[in-house]
DNA sequence: GATATTTCATTAACATGTGAACAATTAATA
DNA sequence: TATTAATTGTTCACATGTTAATGAAATATC
C-alpha cells in the first residue's frame, strides 16, 4: 500500500466505502435515501429546525438540501413552513408519516452501530475520535491564516 | 453531542468536510477535480491501467469513472487504449501533459499531508489507521454472510 | 427614511455517486 | 461447435455534491 492509498482522504472514504452500503441497503428497505434518512433523523429530536441549521447538522450542502426536502415534502415525510417573524427563514418539520418512520428504521440502524463499534473497544473508538478531530481542528485554525493575513493589512 | 453526530459514517464525513476544501482549492488551481487528481495520482506510478484495476484504486464507481476519464482525455491529460488481446478491457495511460502535473501538483498536496499528519502523533496516527482498518474488515466479513449462508445451501 | 449591505433560501451549471441494465466480447460447458 | 455463462466497459435514471450567482427580505448606515 502507498502513500496515496494510505493517505487520509483515501482512508476515510475506503472505510466510508465499507460501512455505508449496510446502512443503504437498510434505507433502501424503507425506500428511504440516506440523505434523506439523515434529515429525518435530525427532526425526530427537534421537532422544528431552520433549513440553515438542518445543512448543518445533516452535513448536507444548502443547495442539495432544496432538492431533497423536495423530494421528502412529496413522500409526505415532512413540511416547509415559512416563518412569520423572518419570512426569509423556513422551518422543516416532520409529519406523522416521517415521524413514525422513526421506531420502523432506528432499532436496525442501532444494530448496525453496534456491529461497527464492537470491531474495536471503547478505548480505541474513543482515541479514534479524538485523533479525528483534532485533524479536523488542525484544519480549521490553518484554513483561517489567509484572513488573519488580511486583517493586519487593513 | 447525541448519538447521531457521534455516529461513524457522520464523524468521517465532518472530518472530510474539514480537510477536503483544502486540497480541493489546490485542485482548482490547476484546473483539476479531486477525482481527476485521484486518477492521475494512480497513473503517474503505474504507467498502465485497467478501467476497473483504476476504478478499485481510486475508490471511484466504474459508472463515475466513464465520465471523469471522458473529461480528462478531452483536456489531454490521459488516454484510452483498446487491449489487443482482450478487446474488452481497456486500458488508461496518462499523456505527457498529464505527467507533467506531478511536479507541479505534488509538492503542494505533501503540504497539506503533512498538516494534518502533524495534528497528531505518529502512534496516534496508526491506531486511527488501525481502527478503521478493523471496523471495514467487520463489515466486510458480516457482509459476506449472506453469500456463505448460500454456499452450504448448495 | 432611502440606500447599501447582509442574510436566507433557492436556482443554475457542472461533476460525481448509486443501482440497475446493456452490448460486446470472452470463457466455460454441454 | 453451438449454447450458455461470465466479464468489461458503458449507458441510463435518478439523487447528490460543489461553486457561484440570484431574488426576496431584513439590517445597518447614513
Amino acid at each position: 500500500m502507498n502513500s496515496f492509498e494510505k493517505s487520509l482522504p483515501m482512508v476515510l472514504n475506503r472505510t466510508l466505502d465499507a460501512v455505508m452500503p449496510a446502512y443503504r441497503e437498510l434505507f433502501a428497505r424503507h425506500d428511504l435515501t440516506e440523505q434523506q434518512w439523515r434529515i429525518l433523523r435530525v427532526l425526530w429530536s427537534e421537532t422544528k429546525v431552520t433549513s440553515a441549521t438542518l445543512a448543518e447538522m445533516t452535513l448536507i450542502p444548502s443547495p442539495s438540501l432544496v432538492g431533497i426536502l423536495d423530494r421528502l415534502e412529496k413522500k409526505q415525510l415532512v413540511a416547509r413552513i415559512r416563518s412569520d417573524k423572518d419570512r426569509r427563514v423556513v422551518h422543516v418539520i416532520a409529519t406523522p408519516l416521517g415521524r413514525a418512520l422513526e421506531t420502523e428504521v432506528s432499532p436496525s440502524v442501532a444494530d448496525i452501530n453496534d456491529r461497527l463499534t464492537s470491531a474495536i473497544s471503547h478505548e480505541e473508538w474513543a482515541a479514534m475520535l479524538a485523533a479525528l478531530e483534532k485533524i479536523s481542528a488542525v484544519m480549521q485554525t490553518t484554513a483561517q491564516l489567509p484572513s488573519v493575513k488580511k486583517v493586519t493589512q487593513d
